[in-house]
DNA sequence: TGTACATCAGTGAACGCGCGTTCACTGATGTAC
DNA sequence: TGTACATCAGTGAACGCGCGTTCACTGATGTAC
């Protein structure tokens, strides 16, 4: 067996134009990046994307299967607190988020640019938004729990934080920095993230 | 002069593209909308757009600009509330946003959309923003003066306000709704974001 | 008021550009004997 | 181990679809005299 099989080839060739897809995302956009943008920064014939997958979609589709599946190894990160009543819970979520967000800026990028004018990607997205809300749900108990008041019912209250903290990421780590802006340290985005959902979450000072 | 000059002729069907395009950008989204949808919705020919606009950019430009005219002209109702430490300044500017949104739900998801594609129209989402947030900045003066503490400094504060309220805005006056959910009615609506900014800002509970 | 000509909004078939996609070809890797 | 053939990843020029844009034409409105 050589060094270099045809299946590592190959291997290797899918991985290379899924790299070049997340950096080009990142910097022009998933929407005005062509294949031939993608092929260029890989290095590759413009026939050798359709060896690999059959469009843009699902070459995005597959980036979105990679960052699941990494979320996946991660989720079972230990000291998760859940009791939302204590602000260090409303930043270890908020933190967790950050990073991920950090480290998966490019492809979540992609998707909310693919999901405004594609609806597969749009219920891909609404559902990724779902399952992080579900994680939250039953935190949210506590509060109450504790003889605080939520700011509207469980649901509203759940898409307020997670547009607030998905929002801001967004912004901070997937878009080119607004002119004038110097952007937060993510010590920063956590804190203020955190004091503002905690108190909008609470009705306490912190 | 005949009832139909050739003036107003021009000027009803300029009219009627724009009337046009606000309805199927609203059921489409800008960027899935093609210029012989918005002619054929207008009931005109093809050609007949570029007697009027030079692309749908234009366009967009135009009904951008239609959308600050009647934003001059409701800009100086009066009520004016700007002392944040008061929950009722906080709801005035919530519900004025609000209102603002609904009436133009459809340009500003198109504008959106646009900004993800082209620099110009990123620019104009922007300073379209600032100029939100400027018009805020003084009141949470009065904040701090009343002895409360911001979640982070103005500049943060006021963006993550405004993220909150134009997201939410976004999601439930100009997406389609989510599978599974209600949309919440606009009193829900304002109190929701109303109580959460509040407390977020202030510290205090409300 | 009437006639002849000019102007212009609107029309829709045709054109052509950009880009996604194909496919005949190359050369390297794998397999059979 | 060597030879002949099969397979397959990669190539890039060419093709063709979709859609933005043009333009010769029509008929109605405006103007000159």
């Amino acid at each position: 067996m050589p060094a270099t099989g045809r299946r590592e080839q190959a291997a290797e060739t899918q991985h290379a134009l899924k790299a070049a897809a997340r950096r080009v995302f990142a910097r022009k956009g998933y929407l005005n990046t062509k294949i031939t943008d993608i092929t260029a920064e890989a290095g590759r014939a413009a026939g050798s994307f359709y060896n690999h997958f059959a469009s843009k979609e699902a070459l995005l589709s597959a980036l979105l299967g990679d960052l699941a599946a990494s979320g996946d190894e991660s989720a079972v990160t230990e000291g998760h607190l859940s009791d939302f009543s204590d602000p260090a819970a409303v930043r270890w979520h908020v933190e967790q988020y950050w990073a991920f967000y950090k480290e998966h800026a490019a492809t979540m990028r992609a998707l909310r640019q693919a999901a405004m004018v594609n609806d597969d990607f749009a219920r891909t997205l609404a559902s990724f938004g779902a399952s992080q809300a579900a994680d939250i749900a039953g935190h949210l108990d506590r509060v109450t729990a504790a003889g605080m008041r939520l700011p509207a019912d469980t649901d509203l209250s759940i898409l307020m934080m997670y547009q607030l903290i998905d929002n801001f990421a967004q912004m901070w780590l997937a878009s080119p920095a607004p002119v004038g802006w110097t952007p937060p340290t993510d010590d920063e985005a956590v804190e203020a993230l955190t004091r503002f959902i905690y108190r909008g979450l609470t009705g306490r000072d912190y």
